[in-house]
DNA sequence: ACAAAAGTGTTGACAATACACCCATGT
DNA sequence: ACATGGGTGTATTGTCAACACTTTTGT
């Protein structure tokens, strides 16, 4: 499933698929403290055992963004991801054989509702930490580089870091997120006030379990209430 | 000069051309006191008589910025303009005889640089208030409207305002300028001690002429502070 | 003198930061 | 009892918005 995604296996001249374009997608997600991306390794091909984004082909009836999605649900089997354009990338000779441009999408994931198959064949697919990354096919390097540096000014503007994290979560957890995408240390008391006077977030009627210490309340984030907030005129900013 | 790009004209079969894929960029200006777009009136084809977006195909050996820059130029014979992406818009059925991407791009330009040329034969290029915009071919209107709240979103986090101003301004034109883009009243007093605080602007030893009250300061934008400001962990924010 | 815009000063409300401290719980 | 993180309180400083006021200049 994973390997069909390698999308210079082919040089695909199927005509229901637009053959000077492809989609490539930068999938994050949140383990343990650190941001990740989920990379495939090629298992055919020019670049056959390099590591790259996952990505592929545009039907020619779907919409972009729906290709995006789709591909992304044939990668990792999950629906209703948080997904958004980065922008094309077009440099000339950026693929080898012959013009190709791509469009880059970016996607959170909550790593829990997620397990990797490892694709078939040769191929593999892999979550890497965001200061771990191998070299990188083509220009993917460039893509990642820019949607990191993209998700860090989102993150600040918009409450999308919650899709990182499990439906429940504490504020420390929050907090580390934040701490961990944009690379700075953060007060926990300051945070704590900051968030909750945002008004964002539903407390829960219940708390951690199994920690070896006092266990912290457990929190959900209301999109619903943001939406409101933001026809109001409420800006969401970190 | 202006009607070559208009991109329904012919359905290109150039080998040296990408026939998927193509750019259209809104390219504002900003004219006694009010945002405007450029237009151009398409002199043939399926859409004679419309109006739409300047855009165009993308050479084989040329990325896709400078595709853009290419246009830009081949439109308004300007040069060094502030151009950006802004993303691809990709609706299977955005355009009508065939499946074609097309990448937005946006562009800031100062007015007082440029005087438009008029298309040869039915073609036509003019200036648009922003609230008083006709209907455009394909998709267009979505990637006006698209670009309209981007440009709204990048004012207020990055000094490119500016580029749609003199070189030489007042704080007053300034505001004007930050007033129609966002569509809000401020207040002089705070505009000014805001912008100055940051210190981005050169205070220059010349005031306006030919007015008819007491003449402003004339400020200009230092981009180089600004870069060093940006090093040091500076925000440009309003 | 007065209109029109330039430019200054003051205030109160509120948010950001730093930091000290107490609380609950598992080992 | 102590380590670990959860959670509260406070004092200081800075920023924002509202608005009243003075200055300069052309007519």
């Amino acid at each position: 499933m994973v390997n069909n995604l390698n999308n210079d296996v082919i040089v695909k001249n199927d005509p229901s698929v637009m053959n000077a374009i492809t989609i490539d997608c930068v999938i994050f997600g949140f383990d343990k403290g650190s941001l990740e991306v989920l990379l495939i390794q090629h298992g055919e091909g020019i670049s056959k055992g390099k590591w790259g984004l996952p990505g592929g082909w545009i039907n020619k009836k779907e919409s972009i963004d729906n290709a995006a999605h789709r591909l992304l649900y044939e990668l990792t089997a999950l629906d209703h991801i948080y997904l958004e354009q980065l922008k094309a990338f077009g440099n000339p000779d950026r693929f080898p054989l012959r013009r190709v441009i791509t469009i880059g999408y970016y996607a959170l994931i909550k790593r829990e509702d997620y397990s990797i198959q490892p694709g078939f064949t040769a191929s593999d697919a892999k979550w890497y930490k965001i200061n771990q990354i191998p070299d990188l096919i083509y220009d993917h390097s460039e893509i990642l580089t820019y949607s990191l540096k993209h998700l860090r000014d989102r993150v600040r503007q918009a409450p999308i870091g919650f899709n990182l994290l499990p439906e429940k979560f504490t504020l420390l957890q929050l907090m580390h997120l934040y701490e961990e995408i944009l690379g700075i240390e953060m007060d926990k008391s300051n945070f704590r006030r900051k968030i909750l006077h945002m008004k964002l977030l539903v407390a829960l009627d219940e708390k951690q379990q199994d920690v070896s210490h006092r266990a912290a309340k457990l929190y959900k984030f209301d999109s619903e209430i943001y939406t409101k907030l933001t026809e109001k005129g409420f800006n969401f900013e970190f």
